[in-house]
DNA sequence: GAAATTTTTTAGCCAATTTTAAGAATTCAC
DNA sequence: GTGAATTCTTAAAATTGGCTAAAAAATTTC
């Protein structure tokens, strides 16, 4: 789930940004308008949701939100809007945005109202699975045939990601862009060395194929169970 | 926690309350608007929160809002609105409602907003414990192993914090914003601080691991009991 | 208002994690 | 089979993030 966020304070930003990466969210930021409306309407496919502050220099979140609305229909944005703003908050509904978060606001406030708009897509599930591993988002925890398994944050991002998409390729770019950052360079071998990882960790002993299938020249996929 | 329903459509106003029943809360429900502004106002104290139709018979829902108003800034009120009526909803907010939810809605997306709204009210559970270690809200006070560990009201905070989601991971972020203050500084090192006071102060001596797991790059876990 | 306690900041250290790099192995097309 | 491309593996370098101690700042207590 990407998330792009913008919004001009550089201290509240890093704040929802690592607030939502330790979420497990992939968060871009803009510092204002007109790059927030650029990236928004370059990566427009890349984005699941956009967090737009009320003021910002420049080009004003409302424009951003009609820019963006006269290209995608769909997509789920919220406001943040000053605390007695009431009119902002009407006007930003009639422009198309879907909810609104009055400053100050609590950061599990902002992020029930993102589960919300995005529960659709992501769903709510917090533990995924693959024969005998098992991943748990709440605990953060892995756990293979009832032992736990020491997975690093980046090892467990991306297991996550694969499990996600349990049954589908997942290609080396979307790998890149979801796990890593959109900007990350694409001729890395990363993606490699972190599979290698994850598979010496979980890879049963003595296995003659490994619990992820290469897919050369593509990706990499797990198996749906059976 | 109980909350007043007022709403007209028998069909409906039995979802919701069956729907919060299940998940804890008392509910009484108002058929009409002037039955519901009675009964809001004749046991002010004991509601923790409305929830209003918008559409009523006799008195709307707006004006049962208001007359609410008059006896109570505080009470949590949530509007039921139709979909696309923005007027309404910004003429609840203007009209002194916390929120507005608008239909068709998920019944999990009402009681995110609900629990938003409920947050860090009475009635929960006040005391907590985590093997040899038990914390009581009410008397403030730990005890380990029969004897009385001095905590400072901070230590305190985050010991309760950590254990009111035992098992779940806890992350940086979450902490920062719930047992210091919403708080914009996300490059301070407090929690490092106090995570260490807790440790030297209630981990077993001579034991290999702390009680509080380091979640490197995430935050910390207190680990569910064996 | 001085002393004691609590809270926060700072900074160096260290270890774990992440990334890079490079040679080895594998796969695929011809 | 041969060669090119891709992936695997390993090791080492770079970076990050948490730990700790100590001091500074803020708050409370007497």
């Amino acid at each position: 789930m990407r998330i792009l966020l913008v919004e001009d304070e550089t201290s509240i930003a890093n704040f929802i940004k690592d607030g939502l990466e330790e979420e497990g969210f992939a968060v871009d930021v803009a510092d204002n308008g007109k790059k927030g409306l650029q990236m928004a309407l370059e990566n427009l496919e890349e984005y699941d949701l956009l967090l737009l502050d009320w003021m910002l220099p420049g080009i004003s979140g409302i424009e951003v939100c009609r820019g963006v609305r006269k290209q995608n229909q769909q997509l789920p944005i919220i406001f943040l809007t000053a605390k007695d703003a009431v009119d902002d908050a009407v006007f930003a509904l009639e422009t198309g945005a879907n909810d609104f978060i009055r400053k100050p606001f609590s950061f599990e406030e902002m992020l029930a109202r993102i589960r919300v708009l995005l529960r659709n897509k992501a769903g709510e599930q917090t533990t995924f699975g693959y024969k005998n591993i098992q991943i748990n988002l709440d605990t953060h925890r892995v756990v293979q045939n009832g032992t736990t398994v020491e997975l690093t944050q980046k090892e467990f991002a991306l297991l996550e990601y694969l499990l996600r998409n349990k049954g589908k390729v997942c290609r080396r770019t979307r790998i890149i862009e979801k796990v890593w950052d959109i900007n990350f360079d694409h001729s890395t071998a990363v993606i490699d060395v972190y599979i290698n990882f994850l598979r010496r960790k979980l890879d049963q002993p003595g296995a003659t194929e490994s619990f992820i299938t290469t897919i050369r020249g593509v990706g990499y996929r797990i198996n749906d169970d059976a």
